[in-house]
DNA sequence: GTGGTCTAGACCACT
DNA sequence: GTGGTCTAGACCACG
């Protein structure tokens, strides 16, 4: 359910914030699902629950879940818009690098290339 | 000369790289420019000499300036192409983040229009 | 007839225990009125009976109902009056509040009219 | 500087947020004061440093302080007119509260009193 | 020295 | 079973 690289610089609680996120924005978690609970989730990736608590709360926090104690984290109904505002910060910060690249005297074609790979299609140069 | 954020999550010496970088790829720093003296700049931004140091060091190894003990630091003549090569990695960078894009269901066109935008272009949908 | 809050960082048997003590207080609950059943109101309000339970008992304890065996739980004619003492909790629920915002440099004036307010009368100033 | 309460219901962490502000709203904290250090306290408090640095963390996500890794944690600008609103929420509180008492039928000198003892100030009645 | 992250494991209350 | 809190102690990067 989850991928952990535990050797980069982006902290595991982030990399689980990400990833839940992902997963709303893609509908495969949906509103009133229940999360993984701390335990099982800290068992199946081998990280400390201190760690995925941290995670859980930092959605909880962006109301994108909430827990009910003693039954479970569930995703909220305001999950998916809040994702999508989201995900407009990471376009915005796109456009930031492109900016820096273009000031840098790098060819357009070059950041296009760059999406399309990442969206698996090969464009001509 | 430096624009430094003590409070982001960029390191201050990483930020006086980048920066440094930057105005080399934008011409504003040229093979021969002599770099502010650790001293001088540390007062200026009021930041720590080591940190100063760290960052220069950083530069020198990259082979973007060299120093002339007694005499300063100074830009290379390759600088401009290192600093080239380097801006792959932002290239790589916006491939990455394209890639999160992908896997949250963001179409392809609203990131290529954020590049666009960057360019100055308005792109037709 | 009850209001649950599931989410909240009160736990339900709490908000149970509360919320019968306020109908008996504001008199919508008088001696020998009967309490609904575990089973009825764990359905209406979808809460685990050991919650229900839970709350029942301590209700009792404080002598508020009593369980006739096979026949139902019953408001007791002490209910009243112990529930009127236990206002006084509420009372230092205030004081300690008041204390907070006397040692954050909180006005009196500010904190008796927010008082007088709840009570439909405006203080002059 | 601070006082633990260790067997109370309320959390180490949010006593330390609770008092953190306090001592803002008090102007014993000014913007730009450094707090004390995660490690320092820890020791002076007895208090797990992970602990504190709960505390600090969301005292940081309300904007009342910010940190500079490596260098500290600093009150912010804004910090005074934040945990300005926040006690008006707390004076929201005890209107709620005194709504109930007044439902329930106690009288409103009871509710001043309670204010006015814990201003250290005796009423008559 | 500072903050940030993580692990290991414990205890508690609630459902 | 669940979440919430806490302790003890470690490691890292930064300044």
């Amino acid at each position: 359910m989850f991928q952990i690289d535990r050797f980069g610089r982006v902290p595991i609680y982030e990399q689980i914030i990400e990833q839940t996120q992902r997963l709303i924005a893609s509908g495969a978690l949906k509103e009133g699902d229940q999360l993984p609970s701390v335990r099982v989730l800290s068992q199946e990736l081998t990280v400390n629950p201190n760690t995925l608590q941290k995670a859980y709360s930092e959605l909880e926090r962006r109301g994108i879940c909430i827990s009910a104690p003693g039954n479970g984290r569930f995703v909220t109904g305001d999950a998916a818009r809040i994702v999508g505002e989201g995900l407009k910060e990471k376009l915005g910060e796109v456009r930031r690098i492109s900016e820096e690249l273009c000031a840098a005297g790098v060819h357009v074609e070059q950041v296009l290339n760059a999406v399309s790979a990442a969206y698996g299609k090969e464009t001509k140069d």
